[in-house]
DNA sequence: GTGTAATAGTCGTGTTTGTAACTAACAAGC
DNA sequence: GCTTGTTAGTTACAAACACGACTATTACAC
Protein backbone atom coordinates (compact mmCIF):
# COMPACT_ATOMS: atom_id res chain seq x y z
CA UNK A 1 0.00 0.00 0.00
CA UNK A 2 2.64 2.72 0.85
CA UNK A 3 4.08 4.20 -1.88
CA UNK A 4 7.80 4.90 -1.93
CA UNK A 5 8.77 5.63 -5.40
CA UNK A 6 8.91 9.69 -4.26
CA UNK A 7 10.26 10.55 -0.86
CA UNK A 8 8.97 13.38 1.03
CA UNK A 9 11.75 13.54 3.14
CA UNK A 10 13.75 14.06 -0.20
CA UNK A 11 11.51 16.81 -1.23
CA UNK A 12 13.41 20.43 -1.81
CA UNK A 13 11.06 22.41 -0.29
CA UNK A 14 9.83 20.57 2.40
CA UNK A 15 13.63 19.84 3.28
CA UNK A 16 13.92 23.71 2.97
CA UNK A 17 11.29 24.62 5.71
CA UNK A 18 12.03 21.93 7.90
CA UNK A 19 15.68 23.55 8.04
CA UNK A 20 14.52 27.41 8.06
CA UNK A 21 12.25 26.44 10.84
CA UNK A 22 14.65 24.74 12.88
CA UNK A 23 17.49 26.61 12.02
CA UNK A 24 15.06 29.77 13.20
CA UNK A 25 13.67 28.01 16.38
CA UNK A 26 16.31 28.81 19.12
CA UNK A 27 17.60 32.03 17.93
CA UNK A 28 13.38 33.69 18.05
CA UNK A 29 13.60 32.49 21.20
CA UNK A 30 16.23 35.02 22.07
CA UNK A 31 14.89 38.52 20.30
CA UNK A 32 11.65 37.36 21.74
CA UNK A 33 12.72 36.39 25.47
CA UNK A 34 15.11 39.54 25.77
CA UNK A 35 13.08 42.25 23.58
CA UNK A 36 9.92 41.08 23.22
CA UNK A 37 9.96 40.97 19.03
CA UNK A 38 8.68 39.16 16.75
CA UNK A 39 10.16 37.61 13.58
CA UNK A 40 8.93 40.49 11.23
CA UNK A 41 9.68 43.33 14.22
CA UNK A 42 13.47 41.67 14.38
CA UNK A 43 14.15 41.82 10.73
CA UNK A 44 13.31 45.39 10.31
CA UNK A 45 15.71 46.08 13.63
CA UNK A 46 18.51 44.33 11.35
CA UNK A 47 18.03 46.21 8.33
CA UNK A 48 17.96 49.63 9.86
CA UNK A 49 20.67 48.78 11.86
CA UNK A 50 22.87 47.21 8.99
CA UNK A 51 21.62 50.36 6.48
CA UNK A 52 21.08 52.68 8.42
CA UNK A 53 17.93 55.21 8.00
CA UNK A 54 15.58 53.42 5.28
CA UNK A 55 12.07 54.20 4.47
CA UNK A 56 9.24 51.52 4.85
CA UNK A 57 9.02 50.05 0.91
CA UNK A 58 12.70 50.36 0.94
CA UNK A 59 12.79 47.57 3.64
CA UNK A 60 9.97 45.74 2.19
CA UNK A 61 11.99 45.35 -1.03
CA UNK A 62 15.18 44.60 0.53
CA UNK A 63 13.44 41.74 3.13
CA UNK A 64 10.69 41.19 0.54
CA UNK A 65 8.09 41.49 3.08
CA UNK A 66 4.61 42.79 2.54
CA UNK A 67 4.32 46.28 3.41
CA UNK A 68 1.59 46.03 6.00
CA UNK A 69 3.98 43.41 7.81
CA UNK A 70 6.19 46.37 7.76
CA UNK A 71 3.41 48.99 8.85
CA UNK A 72 2.77 46.47 11.77
CA UNK A 73 6.62 45.84 12.67
CA UNK A 74 7.37 49.93 12.15
CA UNK A 75 4.64 50.44 14.58
CA UNK A 76 5.32 48.62 17.58
CA UNK A 77 9.30 49.15 17.40
CA UNK A 78 8.49 52.75 17.18
CA UNK A 79 5.45 52.51 20.26
CA UNK A 80 8.79 50.53 22.34
CA UNK A 81 10.80 53.22 21.25
CA UNK A 82 13.18 51.15 19.05
CA UNK A 83 13.17 53.43 16.12
CA UNK A 84 12.34 56.62 15.41
CA UNK A 85 10.14 58.03 12.34
CA UNK A 86 10.71 61.32 10.58
CA UNK A 87 8.49 62.40 7.80
CA UNK A 88 10.29 63.63 4.82
CA UNK A 89 9.96 67.09 3.66
CA UNK A 90 9.76 66.59 0.05
CA UNK A 91 7.79 64.40 0.24
CA UNK A 92 5.39 64.04 3.11
CA UNK A 93 3.70 60.09 2.21
CA UNK A 94 7.45 59.04 2.47
CA UNK A 95 8.55 58.46 6.47
CA UNK A 96 12.32 58.03 7.24
CA UNK A 97 13.24 54.80 9.76
CA UNK A 98 16.10 54.50 11.67
CA UNK A 99 17.21 53.00 15.34
CA UNK A 100 17.31 55.18 18.72
CA UNK A 101 19.83 54.60 21.18
CA UNK A 102 17.78 51.62 22.11
CA UNK A 103 16.95 50.40 18.92
CA UNK A 104 20.94 50.57 18.36
CA UNK A 105 21.82 48.93 21.54
CA UNK A 106 19.03 45.86 20.75
CA UNK A 107 20.64 45.38 17.55
CA UNK A 108 24.35 45.10 18.19
CA UNK A 109 23.42 42.74 20.95
CA UNK A 110 21.35 40.94 19.05
CA UNK A 111 23.79 40.97 15.74
CA UNK A 112 26.58 39.28 18.24
CA UNK A 113 24.63 36.98 19.20
CA UNK A 114 23.47 36.26 15.42
CA UNK A 115 27.17 35.81 14.99
CA UNK A 116 28.26 33.43 17.44
CA UNK A 117 24.33 31.46 17.08
CA UNK A 118 25.67 31.20 13.07
CA UNK A 119 29.04 29.79 14.13
CA UNK A 120 27.44 26.90 16.07
CA UNK A 121 24.63 26.08 12.91
CA UNK A 122 27.84 26.31 10.51
CA UNK A 123 30.15 24.12 12.43
CA UNK A 124 29.51 20.66 11.22
CA UNK A 125 30.48 22.24 7.79
CA UNK A 126 33.52 22.97 5.88
CA UNK A 127 33.95 26.49 4.21
CA UNK A 128 33.47 25.44 1.06
CA UNK A 129 30.44 22.93 1.93
CA UNK A 130 29.21 26.64 3.65
CA UNK A 131 30.10 28.75 0.63
CA UNK A 132 28.17 26.52 -1.71
CA UNK A 133 24.82 26.15 0.67
CA UNK A 134 24.42 29.91 0.67
CA UNK A 135 24.94 30.22 -2.82
CA UNK A 136 22.55 27.20 -3.55
CA UNK A 137 20.05 29.15 -1.09
CA UNK A 138 20.65 32.63 -2.74
CA UNK A 139 20.06 30.76 -6.47
CA UNK A 140 16.43 29.03 -5.04
CA UNK A 141 15.33 32.18 -3.48
CA UNK A 142 16.13 34.37 -6.97
CA UNK A 143 14.70 32.00 -9.21
CA UNK A 144 10.86 31.43 -8.88
CA UNK A 145 10.19 28.84 -10.86
CA UNK A 146 7.43 29.99 -13.62
CA UNK A 147 5.03 27.05 -12.67
CA UNK A 148 1.81 26.99 -13.80
CA UNK A 149 0.82 23.94 -15.27
CA UNK B 1 26.27 54.81 10.08
CA UNK B 2 25.15 51.67 8.42
CA UNK B 3 27.25 48.65 9.66
CA UNK B 4 28.42 46.30 7.00
CA UNK B 5 30.88 43.84 8.97
CA UNK B 6 27.76 41.39 9.62
CA UNK B 7 25.61 41.39 6.64
CA UNK B 8 21.76 39.79 7.33
CA UNK B 9 21.77 38.35 3.19
CA UNK B 10 24.26 35.77 4.31
CA UNK B 11 22.54 35.10 7.36
CA UNK B 12 21.92 31.36 7.52
CA UNK B 13 18.42 31.29 8.97
CA UNK B 14 17.41 34.51 6.99
CA UNK B 15 19.23 32.65 3.88
CA UNK B 16 17.05 29.75 4.55
CA UNK B 17 13.69 31.25 5.34
CA UNK B 18 13.93 33.04 2.21
CA UNK B 19 14.60 30.27 -0.23
CA UNK B 20 12.01 28.09 1.31
CA UNK B 21 9.61 30.46 0.79
CA UNK B 22 10.58 31.17 -2.12
CA UNK B 23 10.65 27.57 -3.53
CA UNK B 24 7.03 26.87 -1.18
CA UNK B 25 5.14 29.75 -3.25
CA UNK B 26 4.56 28.07 -6.71
CA UNK B 27 3.87 24.35 -4.85
CA UNK B 28 1.54 26.26 -2.58
CA UNK B 29 -1.23 27.64 -5.29
CA UNK B 30 -1.21 23.97 -6.59
CA UNK B 31 -2.53 22.49 -3.75
CA UNK B 32 -4.25 25.53 -2.70
CA UNK B 33 -5.96 26.01 -6.08
CA UNK B 34 -6.89 22.60 -7.41
CA UNK B 35 -8.14 21.13 -3.88
CA UNK B 36 -8.38 23.91 -1.44
CA UNK B 37 -5.73 22.32 0.67
CA UNK B 38 -3.58 24.38 3.35
CA UNK B 39 0.22 23.90 3.80
CA UNK B 40 -0.60 21.63 6.92
CA UNK B 41 -3.38 19.38 4.68
CA UNK B 42 -1.25 18.71 1.98
CA UNK B 43 1.69 17.47 4.31
CA UNK B 44 -0.75 15.16 5.98
CA UNK B 45 -2.05 13.80 2.52
CA UNK B 46 1.42 13.30 1.07
CA UNK B 47 2.17 11.20 4.21
CA UNK B 48 -0.74 9.18 4.59
CA UNK B 49 0.24 8.63 0.49
CA UNK B 50 3.60 7.64 1.06
CA UNK B 51 3.28 5.33 4.02
CA UNK B 52 -0.51 4.15 3.90
CA UNK B 53 -2.09 4.02 7.16
CA UNK B 54 -0.79 6.14 10.28
CA UNK B 55 -1.92 7.63 13.03
CA UNK B 56 -2.19 11.18 13.62
CA UNK B 57 0.51 11.07 16.23
CA UNK B 58 2.60 9.24 13.70
CA UNK B 59 2.34 11.59 10.97
CA UNK B 60 3.30 14.77 14.38
CA UNK B 61 6.13 12.65 14.89
CA UNK B 62 7.49 12.12 11.21
CA UNK B 63 6.51 15.91 9.92
CA UNK B 64 7.52 17.60 13.19
CA UNK B 65 3.90 18.62 13.23
CA UNK B 66 2.11 19.64 16.65
CA UNK B 67 -0.64 17.63 17.11
CA UNK B 68 -2.90 20.18 16.95
CA UNK B 69 -2.06 21.12 14.10
CA UNK B 70 -2.75 17.77 12.84
CA UNK B 71 -5.71 17.47 14.58
CA UNK B 72 -7.35 20.43 12.68
CA UNK B 73 -6.02 19.27 9.16
CA UNK B 74 -7.27 15.62 9.57
CA UNK B 75 -10.66 17.56 10.53
CA UNK B 76 -10.63 19.37 7.08
CA UNK B 77 -9.33 16.71 5.21
CA UNK B 78 -11.51 14.05 6.65
CA UNK B 79 -15.12 16.63 6.34
CA UNK B 80 -13.71 16.60 3.13
CA UNK B 81 -13.57 13.31 2.19
CA UNK B 82 -9.69 13.01 1.07
CA UNK B 83 -9.00 11.08 4.63
CA UNK B 84 -11.19 8.81 6.45
CA UNK B 85 -10.74 7.91 9.98
CA UNK B 86 -11.21 4.14 11.67
CA UNK B 87 -10.74 4.23 15.22
CA UNK B 88 -8.67 1.47 16.59
CA UNK B 89 -10.59 -1.85 18.56
CA UNK B 90 -7.76 -2.54 20.76
CA UNK B 91 -6.92 1.10 22.02
CA UNK B 92 -9.94 3.42 21.36
CA UNK B 93 -8.27 6.80 21.79
CA UNK B 94 -6.24 6.17 18.79
CA UNK B 95 -7.25 6.96 15.18
CA UNK B 96 -6.18 4.86 12.02
CA UNK B 97 -6.01 7.61 9.27
CA UNK B 98 -5.89 6.66 5.45
CA UNK B 99 -6.65 8.13 1.96
CA UNK B 100 -10.08 7.54 0.08
CA UNK B 101 -9.97 6.87 -3.07
CA UNK B 102 -10.93 10.65 -3.67
CA UNK B 103 -8.02 11.43 -1.58
CA UNK B 104 -5.35 9.03 -3.39
CA UNK B 105 -6.52 10.53 -6.31
CA UNK B 106 -5.39 13.97 -5.42
CA UNK B 107 -2.32 12.64 -3.68
CA UNK B 108 -1.48 10.94 -7.04
CA UNK B 109 -1.64 14.22 -8.88
CA UNK B 110 -0.13 16.21 -6.21
CA UNK B 111 2.72 13.63 -5.78
CA UNK B 112 3.13 13.80 -9.99
CA UNK B 113 3.21 17.90 -9.92
CA UNK B 114 5.99 17.73 -7.35
CA UNK B 115 8.32 15.73 -8.99
CA UNK B 116 8.11 17.70 -11.62
CA UNK B 117 8.28 20.77 -10.22
CA UNK B 118 11.22 20.13 -7.77
CA UNK B 119 12.82 19.15 -11.30
CA UNK B 120 12.38 22.38 -12.09
CA UNK B 121 13.91 23.95 -9.05
CA UNK B 122 17.18 21.72 -8.98
CA UNK B 123 17.86 22.19 -12.76
CA UNK B 124 20.35 25.06 -11.96
CA UNK B 125 22.04 22.65 -10.32
CA UNK B 126 25.00 19.63 -10.57
CA UNK B 127 23.94 16.28 -8.99
CA UNK B 128 26.93 16.66 -6.58
CA UNK B 129 25.46 19.71 -5.49
CA UNK B 130 22.38 19.08 -5.38
CA UNK B 131 23.43 15.60 -3.17
CA UNK B 132 24.89 18.26 -1.19
CA UNK B 133 22.46 20.57 -0.53
CA UNK B 134 20.10 18.14 0.54
CA UNK B 135 22.71 16.66 3.42
CA UNK B 136 23.23 19.69 4.45
CA UNK B 137 19.76 20.34 4.85
CA UNK B 138 19.03 17.23 6.74
CA UNK B 139 22.12 18.32 9.04
CA UNK B 140 20.32 21.33 10.16
CA UNK B 141 17.36 20.36 10.84
CA UNK B 142 18.24 17.49 12.94
CA UNK B 143 21.03 19.07 14.82
CA UNK B 144 19.26 21.85 16.92
CA UNK B 145 21.93 23.83 18.30
CA UNK B 146 22.00 23.73 22.04
CA UNK B 147 21.68 27.44 22.67
CA UNK B 148 21.12 29.08 25.45
CA UNK B 149 23.77 31.92 26.00
C1' DG C 1 -6.37 74.91 -12.88
C1' DT C 2 -9.05 69.73 -13.19
C1' DG C 3 -8.95 64.72 -13.68
C1' DT C 4 -6.52 60.37 -13.51
C1' DA C 5 -3.06 57.43 -12.10
C1' DA C 6 0.52 56.06 -9.05
C1' DT C 7 2.86 55.68 -4.55
C1' DA C 8 3.59 55.54 0.80
C1' DG C 9 1.67 53.85 4.36
C1' DT C 10 -2.46 52.36 7.41
C1' DC C 11 -6.62 49.92 8.76
C1' DG C 12 -10.28 46.14 8.97
C1' DT C 13 -11.64 41.59 8.67
C1' DG C 14 -11.45 36.77 8.14
C1' DT C 15 -8.04 32.88 8.48
C1' DT C 16 -4.41 30.39 10.46
C1' DT C 17 -1.47 29.55 14.11
C1' DG C 18 0.38 28.73 18.97
C1' DT C 19 -0.28 27.63 23.70
C1' DA C 20 -2.57 25.70 27.20
C1' DA C 21 -6.37 23.48 29.06
C1' DC C 22 -9.34 19.86 28.36
C1' DT C 23 -11.72 14.94 27.63
C1' DA C 24 -11.35 10.18 27.01
C1' DA C 25 -8.99 5.99 27.26
C1' DC C 26 -5.42 3.10 28.88
C1' DA C 27 -1.63 1.40 32.29
C1' DA C 28 0.53 0.40 36.54
C1' DG C 29 0.65 0.14 41.52
C1' DC C 30 -1.56 -0.98 45.43
C1' DG D 1 -11.68 -2.47 43.08
C1' DC D 2 -9.30 2.64 43.38
C1' DT D 3 -5.81 6.02 42.75
C1' DT D 4 -2.05 8.22 39.90
C1' DG D 5 0.18 8.96 35.74
C1' DT D 6 0.49 8.80 30.73
C1' DT D 7 -1.09 9.06 26.01
C1' DA D 8 -4.35 10.27 21.84
C1' DG D 9 -6.67 13.60 20.26
C1' DT D 10 -9.81 17.96 20.63
C1' DT D 11 -11.23 22.54 21.93
C1' DA D 12 -10.82 27.49 23.41
C1' DC D 13 -8.76 31.77 23.23
C1' DA D 14 -5.37 34.96 22.11
C1' DA D 15 -1.75 36.22 19.00
C1' DA D 16 -0.14 36.66 14.24
C1' DC D 17 -0.93 36.76 9.37
C1' DA D 18 -2.87 37.58 4.58
C1' DC D 19 -5.45 40.25 1.71
C1' DG D 20 -7.97 43.87 0.23
C1' DA D 21 -9.80 48.33 0.93
C1' DC D 22 -8.66 52.70 2.47
C1' DT D 23 -6.40 57.75 3.19
C1' DA D 24 -3.13 61.00 2.00
C1' DT D 25 0.08 62.76 -1.03
C1' DT D 26 2.48 63.34 -5.32
C1' DA D 27 2.92 63.14 -10.48
C1' DC D 28 1.41 63.59 -14.94
C1' DA D 29 -1.72 64.87 -18.65
C1' DC D 30 -4.57 67.99 -20.55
Amino acid sequence: MPDSEFALETFLPYLLNQAAEASSLAFQQVYKDRYGMLRTEWRVLFHLGLYGSMTASEIGQRARMHKTKISRAVNRLSKRRFVERVRDDVDRRVEHLSLTVKGRAAYQDLRQTAERYEAQLLAPFTVKEVALLRQALGKLTNTPPDFFT
